[in-house]
This record gives C-alpha cells, sequence and structure tokens, in this order.
DNA sequence: TTGACATACCTATAGGCTTGAGGTATACTC
DNA sequence: GAGTATACCTCAAGCCTATAGGTATGTCAA
C-alpha cells in the first residue's frame, strides 16, 4: 500500500516462483544466471535480487520440484537448476491460476458497475 | 510459495486496493457492500474479508484518497466510501502498473527461452 | 423471549513473501 | 594491489493478506 519499494511493484506477490519454474522448465540455469535472465527476458521490468531468488530455489528443491547439481566453471562453483516432472506441474498450476487471477482483474476493470 | 490459504491464492497482493478504488471511483459504497461486491463482480474468485478491506478503507481514507460519510440506515451505522480525485488518480497509476506487470508476465509466460 | 442469523462496524495476531543490506570467496584487469 | 564481476549465501525489517476474534443492532421463527 505505502510503497517503498525502489524495485518492483504491487503484484508481484508469487511472481517470483513462477518465473523461476517457466525459466527453469525449459533450461537449466545456476541461480546467478537466473537473477540476471529473469531481468532480461522481462526487459528491465522485473527485478528480483539474489535475496528473493536464492531462497525460493533452496525451497523448492527441498519440495522436489527442482533438481540441483554442481559444477565449477574457472574456480567458482555454479549450482545448476532443472525443474523436476513434479516441477513442471506445479508450473501448470500456478500458470492456470494465474491466468484465472489475471482474467478476473481484467474483466472487472473493463466494466462498469455504477 | 508454501499455501496456507483457502480462500484467495497467489497474485493478489495490491489488488484489493486496486479494486477498492475501482469500485469507489464509480459509486458510493459502505464497507460492508463492498466486501460483497468483489465478492460479486468476481463471480466468487476474489473473496476479501473484512479484515482485509477495512484496514485498507481507513489508511486509503488517511490518505486523502477516499472520502467517506455517515449514514444510519434502519439503526445501523453506514460509513459510505467514494473516491475522491486524488483517489481517482492513484486508481489510474495501478492500473497502468497492473497492465505493464500483467503484459510483462503474459510476454514472459507465452515465450520460449531455451 | 430466546436463539439464530444477517447486517455493520472494528482490531489483533500470525504467516508468507519481497526488499535491502549485508557477508564470503574466487577470477580478471589495470 | 585495488577494483570489478562472478557466484554463492543469510538475516532483519516491512508489507500485505488470512483468520479469528469482538461489539452491537434488527429480524424472524420457535
Amino acid at each position: 500500500m505505502s510503497n517503498i519499494r525502489t524495485t518492483n511493484q504491487n503484484f508481484v506477490n508469487g511472481v517470483p516462483e513462477l518465473l523461476i519454474l517457466k525459466l527453469l522448465d525449459e533450461k537449466e540455469l545456476y541461480g546467478f544466471e537466473l537473477v540476471k535472465t529473469i531481468k532480461r527476458v522481462s526487459e528491465g521490468y522485473f527485478t528480483f535480487g539474489e535475496g528473493c531468488i536464492y531462497p525460493i530455489l533452496h525451497t523448492l528443491e527441498r519440495k522436489r520440484l527442482l533438481s540441483s547439481r554442481l559444477e565449477t566453471v574457472n574456480g567458482r562453483v555454479r549450482h545448476y537448476y532443472h525443474a523436476t516432472p513434479a516441477g513442471h506441474r506445479r508450473l501448470k498450476e500456478l500458470k492456470h491460476e494465474w491466468s484465472r487471477t489475471s482474467a478476473s482483474i481484467a474483466n472487472i476493470l473493463g466494466a462498469e458497475f455504477a
């Protein structure tokens, strides 16, 4: 309500999880790369920091919606994540939920009730 | 993420404020009526309880985005709320924000990045 | 006349999610 | 040797919604 946020604004609740599952359902990415990818594919509109993304990755892995593997590149360790079949199903659910929510709001905003 | 909610689900952050401003920009409503109206116009999809709506009404009034008047009907007091010009402007902002967010998500969900 | 239910207002606690600010460590470049 | 980019991580604070209460009046049926 009182917006002290300087990066993202309203309506982003749940969006990080949706985007993470969407991107990792298609392609394996590591955390740092994912943070940048979300910014890039949204053309700078969504800026979810590492403090937002990393904990979600850990939670989703714990819930077996993501699987991960380690790879060392140039002396630095990368955690690559990928959606599991359960993660794929969860993505479908979230997309459906998003689509219903989005349609409801569009419907209300486009109508006159006076 | 871990959804313990039984009524609304994800993606509703900021939606109550948006809908309140939208409805009260068109027509004067009292709190209790507003709660039912949101449920009705969303065809039961959004169910924001009084514990969610009343505090937002108070905050928006304090910020001069809503004005109110009292009316006693059948011995019961009603607080009628209506959007002020500032509330109208805020609604325009939120609609724009919603539309940008919605478009960004639709764009990402509809594309392939693999 | 009592009890149940709807109306109409309100508050408070708890919980989830994002933000923002940190911290650690390696590699590369100037 | 300092600065910047990479790559991981955690934590406190803040915001918002959900849920569960509480108060009080009016109506209607038993």
